[in-house]
DNA sequence: ATAGAACATCTGTGATCACAGATCGCATAG
DNA sequence: CTATGCGATCTGTGATCACAGATGTTCTAT
């Protein structure tokens, strides 16, 4: 039944794996609903949506040009993270957070990433502490510049420079979902008048924590880190 | 074209919504997917699922009655809630976590479990110490008649009272989901033995922790509460 | 004896359709 | 003028189908 191989050229051996690495190179395969949830999930984290905007199925299949399919379970997966919202009449919007729960969720980033920064502070090493430091140069100028979508991006990769190097994955995963909760509204209030002023102050903050890093000081990484949560508030 | 209501009965004014209250009760307007899902967390919360199960959509289906169709969805949210996992292939389980996964797990339920405790110490009343009493004995009596699934529906019960005197929604339920995860693995390691000791022990620790939140001790109630998770594990 | 092809079967994924509830605008009865 | 009813339209929900990838078994060629 099956063709013979040698009939068709000299090859006697398969390739080894090795020998596979090198012509080819992997290619996504990931499933149309995954990439939909990440591009659902960047447009909430960089504040492209804003918080009240209702969301439907039907519209973002249009825009994202695939069926409603995926988009809904992709929806419903932001919705299980809260990153969305699904009032009484099943309708899906971007969460507009009460100031009580803002508070709440300030509250409980200041317990979380504060414990990440101890982890940090546990395990940090000089070329960590080098690295912050290049990053919180790099906020510097962006808050130099009035660059609100740098000065946003900067602080972002300080916080999750500290958080990777705390190296541990499920608690990564949890502040994320922080994160993402807090994206929208950051982003709407980046144009408020003082927030530039108050992102000013955290250069200071951040070289802080850098430092009690750099001293191995889990206790003083993990307030001055909670200051810094609670200053952005 | 509408009949005309005076010709049926002597009726001549609409009942107001306070009567209307008093005549009919409200009915169920969940969706299909919601039940799945209660019907599936309530599974593994109680341990019906047992680490490393696959769990595949159709044969649910079948077993709860319904098309693929809100099985599917709910699955997807408790995956997304990491309460299930899904592999590279795809396929759905009930996750086998790591030791390090657990401990770490444990290591952010004592800071985040914690943290509530610290605000039920600052908020509680008599009121709360004397459920907290009630509970603790309820799970005293569970652990000296050796009845495993009443002695860890108690020590729930005592957590999530201190959790739900916390009075802060968004903990709450960040709780939960981290009770979830680690729900089919103490369900599955019940048996082992000494674990009747070691919540014999808790019946101590939870008095502490009342007596921290009668004193308004914050600190000592979060500590107590923490040690009380790390000796679970 | 063993590696690999071939097949049946089971898996999740995505598209399509039907449907009920929600919302809004407009007409109409009080 | 106000409130109720009616109708068009848009919403999420659920069922069904088609399909590709994964898995496991059997058979065959080496």
């Amino acid at each position: 039944m099956a063709v013979s191989v040698a009939s068709i050229g000299p090859a006697l051996a398969s390739l080894r794996d090795s020998e596979m690495d090198e012509r080819v190179r992997q290619v996504d395969v990931s499933t149309l609903q995954d990439r939909v949830y990440q591009e659902l999930r960047n447009a909430l984290y960089q504040g492209r949506f804003l918080p009240g905007d209702q969301l439907t199925i039907r519209s973002l299949a249009r825009a994202l040009g695939t069926s409603p399919m995926p988009v809904r379970e992709a929806m419903q997966r932001l919705v299980a993270e809260q990153a969305l919202v699904q009032l009484p009449n099943r309708t899906i919007r971007v969460p507009a957070l009460t100031p009580d729960i803002l508070t709440e969720l300030v509250r409980i980033r200041m317990e979380v990433e504060g414990y990440a920064a101890e982890r940090a502070a546990r395990r940090g090493s000089a070329a960590l502490c080098r690295q912050l430091r290049a990053i919180n140069e790099g906020f510097r100028k962006a808050i130099e510049a009035e660059d609100s979508a740098a000065i946003l991006e900067g602080n972002q990769r300080f916080h999750f420079a500290v958080y990777h190097a705390a190296d541990a994955g499920e608690l990564l995963k949890i502040i994320e979902t922080l994160w993402l909760r807090s994206g929208p509204i950051v982003a709407s209030e980046r144009n408020v008048p003082g927030s530039i002023a108050m992102f000013a102050r955290g250069v200071g903050v951040h070289e802080r924590i850098t430092s009690a890093i750099e001293r191995r000081a889990a206790a003083e990484a993990r307030f001055a880190l909670a200051l810094d949560i609670r200053a952005a508030a």
